[in-house]
DNA sequence: CGCACGACTACAATCGTTTGCAATGCGGAT
DNA sequence: ATCCGCATTGCAAACGATTGTAGTCGTGCG
C-alpha cells in the first residue's frame, strides 16, 4: 500500500501531466499551431522539429483533446448505432442475432476508424431519433431493426442522408436498408417442412415487426401452393427471452396434436420450442419438424441441431458500414437485400 | 416519388435550419447567453422569454451542439465501455454472457443519463487502455474482463481513477473491480459434482484469463477436499463460439471413458458438451453430469437444462455503474465481491 | 551584393457553447 | 428626489484544437 503511493508519486513527479497543445508547444519552444501539425504528422514542419515534439508528447503521455478537434473539425469519427425498442421493451438487446450483427458491426466500424456509440431506446415520442441524430455528435447513424418505428425511421431519412438502417425494405421507401429477403425466408422455411411431408404448419412470432410479418408472409405463400396443406397457424410470440418459454408452452398447450410443423421467426424461439418438445416426448423432427430463422452460433448446438434460415449477418454489418460511409461522403444509395439460405440440420 | 420530393422542399422550406445558438438567438431578439440560459431551463431568464425561446428551438429542431457544450463544460456524458480481447481475438464479443452484461450495463448507463461508446480493442501493444481513457471523450471507463492485460489495467489504475473492470479481485491490487467470487463459484460447480458420486472430473476452460483460472482453483480445491477423487483434469478451451466444439470433442475423444463429470467454464461451453455427449450417446447426467457457469438466459433453454453456477449479471452492472458514478465525483471505491449461486436443474 | 525563393514557423481567426460579471431598467423605500 | 435591490439580459472570456495567411530566415543565383 505504501509503496504503492510512493511508485504513483515518482511517477507523476517525473511527468507532470501536460493539460494543452499550448503547454507543449511552449516546452518545446514553439508556436501552438506547430504542435498540431506536427502531431498530426504533416509534412509542413522540420522533421528534426516533428520528431523532437512527438518525443515530448510520448514521454508525457499527451493525447490532444478530442472535443476541442471535433468541434473545429466539425467531425466527429463517431457513429450511432441506434436499437428501438417499439414492439419488445425487454432486453431485447440480449438477442443473440441483434448481439452478432452488433459485434459484426462493432468489427466493421473499428477496422474503418470509427469509435461507435450506443443508443437503446424505447420510442416515447416521434421525435427519438430526431434527437439522436441531431445530437451533433455523429457522423453517421446505423439503426438495427425497425420495430414499428416505421414512421419516425423514415421521415427522419427525408432530411438526414447518413443513416442505414437493418430491416425490410418495402416499395417506394426513402431510407436506405440492408436486410434479408424475410419472404423468400420464410417460404424455405415452410417449403421445407412441406417437403418433408409435413402438413399442418405453425408460425411462432411477433407480427409487430416487418421483418417477421414477411417471414410469415412467405410461409402462408408456400403453403397456399401446396394442395392438401392446411392454412398456417400464426401464434404471436414475442422475441424476448423472458416470456418465449411461457407463450410457446401456451401455444403448444393449445395446439395440442393439430400440428406436425413449426416455423419459428427466430432460432432463439426455436430452442426453446425443441426443449419444450422434447419435455412433451415429442420427436423431433418425426413428429413435429422445426425451423429456425438466423443462423446465430447457437443453432449448431441445440439438441437436435437446428435447421435454419441463414442470414448473412457479417456481410449484412458489412454493406451496412460501407453504405453509411459512402452516404457520408454525399452519395444516396440504394437498399441491399440478401439472399437467405437454408441450412439443412437435424430438427426438419 | 415525386410528391416525396415536393414535400420534402416544402418541410424544409417552411423550417429553414438553425444552426447555432447566435442564429437563434437573433430570430429571438436576445444574446445566445440568455438562449443558452433559457435552452437549459435555467430560472434566471424570464419564464416569458424562455417559453418563446423554446417555442422557436422546438419548432425548428434546434438542438445545441454537443460538441461546443462539451468542450466548454469539460464533461461528455460518455463512459467508454472496453472489451478486451488479448486471449481470444475472434468473436469475443457474441460471447452470451459479456452480451448480458453489456446490455445491463447500457440499461444501467442510459437509466443515469449517460451515453454508451464502446470499444473492442485487442491490444497490439500495452498504451491501448491509455489511448482509450486519455482520448478525452470520456468520463470514465468500464472495462469488460481482464483477460490476460492485468498489467495494463493496474498500470492506468494508478493515475486514473474513473474505471471499473470487471473481473477478478487479487490482493494488493489497485483497479476497482466488480465480480463474483469465480473460487468458490468453481468450488460449488465441483462439490456439485462430487456430491452426485462423480469421481473422475475434468475441467474445461482457458485459464489464461484470472477469473477462469480461479474457477479452476476452486475446483481444485473441492476436489482435493474429498477423498477417493482423482485429480481434476484440466483442458484448455477456448472462449470463442468457433473453437469450442473442435476442442471439446478433441479432449472428449481423448480423455475417452476416464471421466464421469464436467465443470465448464461457461454456459457456452457446457452447451456444447452437453450436445456432443448426446451424439456419442452418453447420457446426462447419468453417465457424465455437467455443469456451467454464468447462468445465461440460454442456460434454462438447454437439454437436459444446464445446472450452472450464477452470476448475478443485473446487480453486477448496477454495482460497475454506481461505483463509476462515486469515482467520476472523486471516490476512491473498494471493490464489489459477488456470492456465486449454484443453480441446480437436470445436467448434474 | 541584392533579390527571390523555399522552408519553416508564428499569428490569429474560428468552431459553438457556457458562465462570471457588468449593465440596464424598474419599483419601492427613505 | 435619490438610492438600493432585484430581476433580467448582454458582454466577453474561456474551452482546446485546426488551419489559412503572413512573416522570418538562410541560401542560391543572377
Amino acid at each position: 500500500m505504501t509503496e504503492t503511493s510512493n511508485d504513483k508519486t515518482a511517477r507523476e513527479g517525473s511527468k507532470p501531466r501536460i493539460r494543452n497543445i499550448a503547454e507543449l508547444a511552449r516546452m518545446a519552444g514553439v508556436s501552438a499551431g506547430t504542435v498540431s501539425r506536427a502531431l498530426a504528422g504533416k509534412s509542413l514542419v522540420n522533421a528534426e522539429t516533428r520528431e523532437r515534439i512527438q518525443a515530448i508528447a510520448r514521454e508525457h503521455g499527451f493525447r490532444p483533446n478530442q472535443m476541442a478537434r471535433r468541434l473545429r473539425t466539425q467531425r466527429t469519427g463517431v457513429i450511432g448505432v441506434v436499437i428501438p425498442l417499439g414492439h419488445e421493451r425487454r432486453q431485447h438487446i440480449s438477442d443473440p442475432f441483434f448481439m452478432t450483427l452488433f459485434g459484426h458491426l462493432a468489427d466493421a466500424l473499428t477496422e474503418s476508424g470509427h469509435d461507435l456509440m450506443l443508443s437503446r431506446v424505447i420510442p416515447g415520442d416521434d421525435e427519438w431519433l430526431d434527437r439522436i441524430v441531431d445530437s451533433g455528435m455523429l457522423d453517421g447513424a446505423l439503426v438495427i431493426g425497425q420495430s414499428n418505428q416505421m414512421d419516425a425511421i423514415e421521415r427522419v431519412a427525408e432530411r438526414y442522408l447518413p443513416m442505414v438502417v437493418w430491416g425490410s425494405h418495402r416499395a417506394g421507401q426513402i431510407h436506405c436498408t440492408v436486410g434479408t429477403d424475410n419472404r423468400l425466408g420464410g417460404r424455405l422455411a415452410a417449403q421445407r417442412l412441406l417437403d418433408q411431408g409435413k402438413r399442418r404448419l405453425v408460425f411462432f412470432g411477433d407480427t409487430g415487426a416487418p421483418e417477421i410479418a414477411d417471414r410469415l408472409a412467405g410461409a402462408q405463400e408456400a403453403v397456399a401452393a401446396c394442395p392438401g396443406a392446411a392454412a398456417i397457424v400464426a401464434c404471436s410470440t414475442h422475441l424476448s427471452n423472458e416470456e418465449i418459454p411461457e407463450q410457446v408452452a401456451g401455444h403448444l398447450n393449445a395446439l395440442g396434436q393439430q400440428l406436425d410443423g413449426i416455423v419459428c421467426a427466430s432460432d432463439v424461439i426455436a430452442m426453446t420450442t425443441l426443449r419444450l418438445l422434447h419435455e412433451r416426448g415429442v420427436r423431433v423432427p418425426q413428429d413435429v419438424a422445426v425451423t429456425g430463422f438466423d443462423d446465430v452460433p447457437i443453432a449448431t448446438q441445440t439438441v437436435p441441431r437446428l435447421t435454419t434460415v441463414r442470414q448473412d449477418i457479417a456481410g449484412g454489418a458489412r454493406a451496412m458500414v460501407d453504405l453509411l460511409t459512402q452516404r457520408i461522403a454525399g452519395v444516396e444509395t440504394a437498399s441491399t437485400i440478401m439472399a437467405p439460405e437454408l441450412v439443412v440440420r437435424e430438427s426438419a
